[in-house]
DNA sequence: CCCCGCTGTCACCAATCGGTGAGTAGCGGG
DNA sequence: CCCGCTACTCACCGATTGGTGACAGCGGGG
């Protein structure tokens, strides 16, 4: 809770003293961005604002305008980061599921987008910040969200083609509803809908009623 | 949208005078909780503090204080308030589905929900306050919700078992989960997963794939 | 060498926030 | 009729917000 993670100018020097900042602009302006999406992953975007974040990076807010042109910008910013998501998560044995059925790779698709999203705040932290709110920033956000999970899928689906007779775009997309809201509810209350979301074995539960549904209709 | 519902001073006088406020207590507690309430659906819990209600009710916020014991005191009294959700959802037709099979019934039931969501702004905001933070205020409001909503299903499931062999608990909170984070989504972006979210017939296509989804699960 | 531009800091602005204490206005009972 | 209780309003507090203009200090190019 307490600020560090700001302290990038560790130099060996003497230590205490003032300290003057090294003038690096390219660093200033790494900083604010990471300063941005920490304070996005940690505290959300409840008190995401200029002077939060300008806190955060230890430097002046002046700096954000200059360099991101205001909040909008920043996030904007926090946005085209988004992509290196994709590059992230591409698991290396991406390749060695060329021949699934349909069934398996989305079920395997279900459970390893359950298991990313369980393990990254930011990316909870914006899901929250789409269904709450409709503002220009946001929407620009979301837009790079779900471009970023959309390659993601493309690049694990492979050429796989779904069974035919099947809405598999809706099916797809009610069940990446699930895994979405499952994961936002565990992260902020630990619970849905009656079922707990806090210990590893509650989340067993959870991927195996997801199993149990994706293959009722994949097969 | 625009404020009305406050004007309980519609005295048939001569229109736009200063109009003195009535002095009646429960009234203008009623207002203010109103004011509340309104203010949450429609402007959702961003700017939902205790000037913003003061000001929609038309009535001091130390008012607010004195009956409610502040904005704490106010978010519970809209929690007592959700009990009458459950019985202005009970359709009246509820025990006309006491042969159905248990796959009927979650089918069913799923559809409900989605409908009733979609048709609620309170309850869509105070779900997406749910999942974006976790303060005493949302605990207490979320506690509250899920007892309506476990009191909802309890009426509607009546006394019909689940299929042995399934966690029907898990099962069913991930497609409540796909149901509430449709609902979320398509209220605020208008989209979900690649899936568009506005017209009537876009719902219809969610509804399909979640029927397909519980019927793939309980027959 | 000096000067200009870039980097970073600081001081200040109006607006709004939650919260409180003091004071006003109207109704009801003696 | 008047007095007191109660509903209600107003004025003010400190803190924090987003936003801007002016200034300081270092460094490189003329």
């Amino acid at each position: 809770m307490l600020n560090e993670a700001v302290n990038l100018d560790s130099s060996p020097g003497a230590g205490g003293e003032p300290e003057r900042r090294v003038r690096d602009r390219g660093a200033t302006e790494r900083a604010i961005l990471a300063a941005a999406k920490g304070l996005l992953a940690e505290e959300g975007f409840q008190n995401f604002g200029i002077n939060a974040v300008a806190r955060r990076a230890g430097c002046d807010k002046q700096l954000i305008y200059r360099y991101y042109g205001g909040l909008d910008g920043l996030v904007e910013a926090i946005g085209a980061d988004l992509g290196t998501w994709v590059r992230d998560r591409i698991p290396e044995d991406a390749g060695g599921m060329f021949l699934l059925t349909y069934g398996d790779l989305m079920e395997r698709l279900a459970l390893l987008l359950l298991d990313a999203l369980r393990n990254d705040p930011l990316m909870r932290r914006i899901l929250a910040w789409e269904v709450s709110e409709n503002t220009e920033q946001v929407r620009r956000l979301s837009e790079a969200r779900s471009k970023a999970l959309a390659l993601w899928l493309d690049r694990m689906r492979g050429s796989l083609a779904p069974p035919k007779g099947v809405d598999a775009t809706a099916v797809n997309a009610v069940v990446i509803a699930a895994i979405q809201h499952l994961v936002l509810a565990g992260a902020a209350g630990g619970q849905c809908a009656g079922l707990s979301l806090k210990t590893s074995k509650d989340w067993e539960k959870a991927a195996t009623a997801l199993k149990r549904l994706v293959r009722g209709v994949y097969g």
